[in-house]
DNA sequence: ATATACCCTGGAGTGCACTTCAAGCCAAGC
DNA sequence: GCTTGGCTTGAAGTGCACTCCAGGGTATAT
């Protein structure tokens, strides 16, 4: 059986990440052996992956708690579901593209730094 | 004369911020009128404008400090500065990476939320 | 002269997402 | 039987980047 150790290791989370993810809903309650110490199946470890992942790309909880609950309320809410994992997937797309500028403009200055100073119009 | 209501309109950033990002030193002092109140240039405005634009990238505060704090030294640090921006910018791709993934898995369960259910190996 | 509308400062407060802590339970090894 | 190691909980603490606030100054309009 997978301890909390065990699946941080796999799904590359802090134990106390787990616990607080499942204290405030975004995964699903892990199952206990008799002792209240959780036992996390696969399907476990993929839904903290998933969490991470979207964490890590810079979904916030609100968000991801609000797929979780809707997950959690069954089949009919998969239009909902599609919807909210749209609108996600869209505020990404506009992060790339901000961070895409960015980084074409540490490009430009770095491919530029010799060629003026400080006071040329398109550094700082 | 630009005063602080009116940068802030120009760049996009809230007085209360540009106050913080000088109090900090990412920008430069600005010039003071008579009553101590603040007089932007478009230098000014430009700098406050780049420290935004890398902030909402993802930067983080104490980088953009570094990098402040090299441009104050003069022009003996263009190639740490150059180094930093470099180092800054390959951070902002790799972020730029984890997102696009991102958006691949969300584009991935858009696609075949019909097809199965959550048990399915690809969904959580 | 009084109201309005700016601005200033230092310091406290906020929101987010963890992260750490104190106190305690249970099982295995010496 | 007692220590060690792993787990449990609720609650408090942390770090980041702002954001707000109290108390006060100055200039313009009525």
């Amino acid at each position: 059986m997978i301890n909390i150790k065990r699946a941080g290791q796999l799904t590359n989370t802090a134990p106390d990440t787990i616990r607080y993810y499942e204290k405030i809903g975004i995964i699903a309650p892990i199952k206990r052996d008799k002792n209240g110490f959780r036992q996390f199946s696969e399907r476990d470890l993929r839904r903290i992956k998933f969490m991470r992942h979207m964490r890590t790309a810079g979904l916030n909880i609100s968000a991801l708690l609000e797929y979780a609950t809707l997950i959690q309320q069954g089949d009919q809410t998969r239009a909902a579901r599609i919807a909210l994992l749209t609108e996600q997937r869209d505020l990404l797309q506009q992060k790339v593209a901000v961070t895409q500028s960015a980084i074409e403009q540490l490009d430009y200055k770095i491919a530029h730094y010799d060629d003026h100073m400080s006071d040329a119009k398109h550094l700082i």
